[in-house]
DNA sequence: TTCGTATTTTAGTAGTTGCTTAAATAAGCA
DNA sequence: TGCTTATTTAAGCAACTACTAAAATACGAA
């Protein structure tokens, strides 16, 4: 794009050329963080992650029953979501068992805390 | 869909009813949460909302400049921020500054954090 | 009022996402 | 080995998203 459209007279320079040294900077955190973010940015995503969260484990079956969907579609989510290492797998026989990580459930505790104490439509 | 097709034959049904009775009386606080979290989680916004938080406040044309993207498509990013309150307006002659809501200044800064210091690689 | 600056809005489009259906894989058991 | 159970994967498609380009709105100054 052309930038020369729109650069407000006022603009403070300094402030701009900082700012964008700043995002060149932190340009990779940005993509990985925004990614976990949109993962658990999807309504039934983040149903499956607080359920893992209180239960410890559940199996795809145990999802795809207690959220009225395929188990084909829940598949789908928690692989994205183990690809991204949000949770991990624990074989049992023919049943795969999902749980979070432990960086994870550390970072997602206290959204789930706000969720839990249905705090979330004064405190957002 | 038909629930009849999978339910293994160990599951815990009682498990399974107490989710499903977290899951219908927690409803609305997934939406909005998951909500809340997908606008985060793109990231033109979640720089955008960095930016601000860094800042303090930025116009428009300021962010389009840091970011080298066009003027229109930031300001649709800004509205959907603004439609969902996580920042707010204040006009200034032409100009209009955004600014992060303190409710969402609050909840963004642990992941600033995370994301200033550099350790989100390690950390997430 | 007319012009310039700052910004938003609208319409259109290419790319992405989340689901469905059907086929494939994997483990346990007769 | 074949059969059942548990699960994943692949193909296809409808809905959504983020952008571009052009038009519209809003304020200030001459």
């Amino acid at each position: 794009m052309d930038n020369n459209s729109c650069i407000r007279q006022q603009a403070d320079i300094k402030q701009i050329n900082r700012c964008k040294d700043r995002v060149s900077e932190l340009n990779g955190s940005f993509d990985y963080l925004s990614n976990g973010l949109k993962l658990a940015g999807n309504n039934v995503r983040l149903k499956i992650l607080f359920l893992i969260y209180e239960e410890k484990r559940l199996c795809v079956c145990d999802i795809s029953d207690i959220l009225g969907m395929t188990i084909s579609a829940v598949s789908q989510h928690l692989r994205k979501l183990k690809d991204r290492k949000l949770i991990e797998t624990e074989r049992e026989a023919q049943t795969i068992f999902y749980s979070l990580t432990k960086e994870y459930e550390k970072m997602l505790k206290p959204f789930f805390k706000i969720l839990d104490e249905n705090k979330i439509l004064e405190t957002l």
